[in-house]
DNA sequence: CGCGAGTGTGAACGCTTTGTTTCGTCCCCC
DNA sequence: GGGGGACGAAACAAAGCGTTCACACTCGCG
């Protein structure tokens, strides 16, 4: 298993807490050297010691992980932690000094895991209903159910805006368009319809809130 | 934030590290409890100490994301941490001891998946009565309370509106609207009615001023 | 062209909410 | 102590609202 290290300079211990955990660590000056350098079976993923330059590292992250498509994993000090936490273009972070077998398991997360992207950030869910939205599939309660586009488009809309109360005028506006014009008994009959779909169990997932419009959760 | 701690007897280094980056901890004892306990906003992040209990926990952890559909994050004792390696029922791990700044962005990039909504502060507190003016609901004394539409609109303008007398035809023009046109003993009954579901130790908070008003606060 | 699924609209029904009225009680002032 | 106004309680009436049903319309497809 290679992993590209980043900068070329790296520390002694983040080297052999590597080898330790069975992994070949190559340093790398920069992106272009990461590419020239890939083995047959490419990168397994990318490591990324902060310690020396924040800036530069958190710019090699991103660009491995866009140009590579690999996993990044930054190596941070203590202090530097706190400028993690609007910064996005890394997939996990680990601490110095450096745990081994902490190492072991995010490297392990990294590869094999689910974190591979996105094996399926199409799928929205909310208790035991899925909403797949590459597919325009619904599972409920385990299964497949026919939903028809429009209660398809009304249900994940609730599903990815719950928790508040939503007016039939909004949900006009959100689901069947800003410039749709129609008569807010659409939204009624459609919310009877999946909640019938949803079954007597769930239909309760969706309140109706008098005099305002309906929430969802 | 609200976020559910297993299990139900954490220890106190965990706790103050979680407030201190503010969050609230709600212990929980099992999953049934975490439904029953869940916030308006739903959890935010489940937290899970294998401390005690490592098999328990990973359990619940994997529930958690499961049923509630939110992220785990476990807390872990460094000699614990090889057996993570063929786990999966979580998202990410912490080890022992905690460092609040590792925590904070460890919670934030769970945080920020796309199960989350805004930072809703549209939460009116008085006392122990809450209105959530997104979801419409009011929870009193911790319980949840069902008001009637222009009960709790009538009960938002005393909340937003305190320690100062309003007349019957102030609060007919500023709740009911400039133009409603109706006897002022509406207001009456509807103050009598808000201070029935207040109940009896809270329906002095709306005090009557004689031949003026009402006052609440 | 006819059929059926999907969708939007109108009307009827029933329940909840809401406003009014009536009656009794309290309180203030004379 | 009595009178009258103000307020609270309860009952009542009606208005509002959501649900449901039936039906019309559209669009693909055989």
């Amino acid at each position: 298993m290679y992993v590209v290290l980043y900068p070329s300079s790296p520390s002694m211990a983040l080297t052999s807490a590597l080898l330790s955990v069975g992994y070949h660590p190559v340093p790398v000056g920069g992106l272009t050297e990461a590419v020239d350098k890939e083995p047959d079976g490419g990168w397994a993923c990318a490591i990324v010691d902060l310690s020396s330059d924040a800036g530069a590292g958190m710019n090699f992250s991103a660009k491995a992980r866009e140009e590579l498509s690999i996993p990044s994993l930054l190596v941070v000090d203590r202090t530097l932690t706190d400028d993690l936490r609007d910064e996005s273009g890394f997939d996990d972070f680990i601490l110095t000094p450096i745990d081994s077998n902490e190492l072991r398991v995010r490297l392990m997360r990294l590869g094999s895991g689910p974190g591979d992207v996105e094996p399926d950030e199409s799928v929205l869910r909310f208790r035991d209903l899925e909403l797949n939205t590459a597919t325009y599939q619904a599972t409920i309660g385990g299964s497949p159910t026919d939903l028809t586009y429009m209660e398809y488009e009304l249900l994940r809309f609730l599903v990815e805006n719950p928790n508040r109360v939503w007016s039939r005028e909004q949900i006009l506006s959100k689901v069947w368009g800003y410039d749709y014009f129609g008569g807010s008994r659409t939204v009624d009959v459609h919310i009877r319809r999946l909640r019938a779909k949803l079954g007597e169990e769930r239909a309760g997932w969706i309140t109706t809130v008098r005099s305002v419009g309906y929430r969802f959760g």
